[in-house]
DNA sequence: ACGAAGCCCTGCAAGC
DNA sequence: TGCTTGCAGGGCTTCG
């Protein structure tokens, strides 16, 4: 399922054979995505060079001249480079073709993914509108934290997993930065002292760049293998361990659901 | 304005 | 063994 770590992972690791690269054609052999594929996708991409490749949260952007293809991973999606005529799997929804006899190839099974297009600035866009700032930026301080968690009423862990406070954290990465931070999922936002919200920003920054190390040394070419990564789960200390032994402390992680969401945390080392 | 629940979808695991 | 059921997940959307 990919996070902002494997988001940025893929991000780097397709540049390279993306940017520069004039858009052929687009084929979109599933248009029933987490939305519709716009049918003027192709007539609004094609004859365009991609001049940058963007991350904003989990969205990665293709800076076209005349507009941005919007693109979402959902939790199942991937991206691929494959020369343009490889036979097309089952869930290869859509071909971005290139001029180097190549195609960016979404796969995404449980079609959470996206594929948009806006001609207009992306930061006026619906989706992007609202977001906080980016978790790995100077934007996103203790301080900024604690001053938004104020009166709020939600756990720490909704609080770190809106988009509209910082975006990019998901069910994982908020699970393992909660138990860096020493910090209960359950606790109330607006219980959260200064210096923890301290903690618990220089925990998500550290389990993200950590990931983001992680994917870098195991994901080396976008263009051949299958594409799993599958790079991080041996460093998870929390996340899908209930029952095993926390790696600190030697107490037994436990699961809760919050949120519809699987939690997890060590109820000895998180207060 | 906020927070909680619902919904989209498929693959896989567990249970019968 | 083959079915059915439940769950997982991001995150927008709807409802209270």
């Amino acid at each position: 399922m990919p996070e902002l770590p494997e988001v940025e992972t893929t991000r780097r690791g397709i540049t390279p054979h993306i940017q520069d690269r004039r858009i052929t054609g687009v084929v979109v052999r599933q248009a029933r995505l987490r939305w519709p594929v716009p049918r003027q996708l192709g007539q609004k991409t094609t004859g365009q060079k991609i001049r940058s490749v963007l991350r904003r949260g989990k969205y990665l952007l293709l800076q076209l001249d005349a507009g941005t293809v919007i693109l979402h991973l959902g939790m199942s999606g991937s991206l691929r480079l494959v020369p343009w005529d490889t036979p097309a799997d089952k869930h290869d929804h859509v071909d971005i073709q290139l001029d180097n006899k190549r195609s960016l190839r979404l796969h995404d099974p449980r079609r959470f993914g996206a594929v948009l297009w806006t001609s207009r600035e992306i930061s006026q866009h619906k989706l992007f509108k609202h977001l906080g700032p980016e978790p790995l930026t100077d934007d996103f301080t203790g301080a900024y934290l604690h001053a938004l968690s104020r009166k709020r009423k939600c756990n720490v862990k909704s609080l770190i997993m809106n988009a509209g406070i910082v975006v990019g954290v998901g069910n994982i990465y908020a699970c393992e930065a909660l138990f860096l931070a020493g910090i209960r999922p359950g606790l109330a936002a607006d219980k959260l002292s200064r210096p923890r919200c301290e903690k618990l920003v220089a925990g998500i920054k550290a389990v993200l760049q950590q990931a983001i190390a992680a994917g870098g040394t195991t994901l080396r070419d976008f263009t051949d293998g299958d594409g799993k990564p599958g790079y991080f789960k041996q460093q998870l200390q929390v996340y899908d361990r209930e029952g095993q032994d926390c790696h600190r402390c030697g107490q037994t992680i436990k699961r809760v659901t919050s949120a519809n969401r699987s939690t997890y945390y060590c109820p000895h080392c998180q207060k």
